[in-house]
DNA sequence: TAACATTTTTACCGTTTGGTCAAATCTCTT
DNA sequence: AAGAGATTTGACCAAACGGTAAAAATGTTA
């Protein structure tokens, strides 16, 4: 009987990854990054995401057990990454700069990792399964942070009353809608698929709408 | 040898349609909006439909010929709800008025018909491989249409200047965000899962954003 | 009620899919 | 170079799935 070993833990001493193990790995995610935020976690199979990531089935399965493993690997290595923009937010900055900076890197997320978003958006679509505890933990302590935060600017003055969950809300729709409804904009649009020059607009858009009144700007009273 | 006859239509005199096929296409309909929208075209199974629908597998085949055509007669039925509201919009009336109603509609059709929404950005997510063509003309041109309005009550000095196809980005994207991303919105807010109370909060907020200083308002010059 | 058309069911089929297993190969260390 | 451990492969399997065929049952109508 051979020696049982997943990759990457022996039962008696967790071995530090091999060189071999994080490349394939990598490689891995990947490959289950495309697939999975191109047909969603039913629509791909272990077959495609093996081939894209240039191995063999079983060998995709030597380094994680099942496909559920790797759409969880994904999505947790996801969350932090979608945290950060908010994150930045800051009580002490300026209430236009601060809003109008975490608009815009929500954007620029949005340009730079459209299957992230994608991934994401398929996950939550499907009800969560995977990550309802995240949400209703961690994603919603740094909510209820920063709500307090832009309260705090609404009662000086500085930003136009709202409920700043749902000010949050506007941005997350507002700024994801360009990656996960990509192929909607470009068509009505009547641009090319790849075509991303629509961002632009996009930002001057956003800038307008959030920046635009919700801003009790002080050239006002 | 028998006839061979498929639901609805002989090849000699398409019959009209029998009222039991009326039922039960309405019945296969429905049971395949609720388990399309929880789990996407390739989660779904004819089997957990044709049990939703409360009928055998086969039977629902002698009514659609395969998965794909439910899929695809739910998403063409879909097709004129989602645009309704937009229709609407009219170049006589008041800006504030028609933009206000929009929003009000969008809202109202993601709380009353979630499912269908999740249908869509299921199947926009997944880049459209059924709707493609529908986005590129009938949307296209009715949203061209009602750019055209738009602009015109930029130029007449009644609305902030922006894109106004971006401006209808931004309403899409703010109203089904409540649909189908329900679960991440309650998870934040800390609601219980069936809990659509916080539509009204919603619905302010879209107020306060859009009508706040996209307008610009009479008063104020 | 007889004849015909429609609807439903039962039994089944081929393919795809997630996953396993053991042997073979490779890599690294000594 | 040899041996131990890590990696890869090919052959395979059971279950799930989309779909079919034909008979049985039901409904409709003259």
């Amino acid at each position: 009987m051979a020696r049982i070993r997943t990759a990457g833990s022996s039962v008696k001493h967790p071995r530090s990854k091999t060189r071999i193990q994080q490349e394939n790995e990598k490689r891995i995610l990947l490959a289950a990054l495309e697939v999975f935020s191109q047909t969603g976690f039913h629509g791909a199979t272990l077959d495609r995401i093996a081939s894209a990531a240039d191995m063999s089935k079983p060998n995709l399965l030597y380094y994680f057990k099942n496909k559920e493993e790797i759409h969880i690997a994904l999505l947790t290595g996801l969350l932090d990454v979608w945290l950060a923009p908010l994150r930045e937010i800051s009580a002490d900055g300026d209430p236009m700069l601060e809003i109008g900076g975490y608009i815009r890197r929500k954007l620029e997320s949005s340009r730079e990792f459209p299957r992230e978003s994608r991934l994401f958006a398929n996950e939550i679509l499907a009800g969560a399964p995977h990550i309802g505890g995240f949400l209703q933990t961690e994603l919603k302590q740094l909510v209820d942070e920063k709500a307090k935060i832009l309260q705090c600017w609404i009662d000086n003055g500085q930003l136009t009353p709202c409920d700043p969950r749902h000010l949050l809300f506007a941005i997350w729709s507002t700024t994801q809608h360009y990656a996960d409804f990509s192929v909607q904009v470009r068509h009505v649009l009547g641009l090319s698929p790849g075509d991303k020059s629509y961002y632009g607009d996009a930002a001057q858009m956003l800038d307008t709408l959030f920046l635009g009144r919700l801003m009790t700007a002080s050239d006002d009273a």
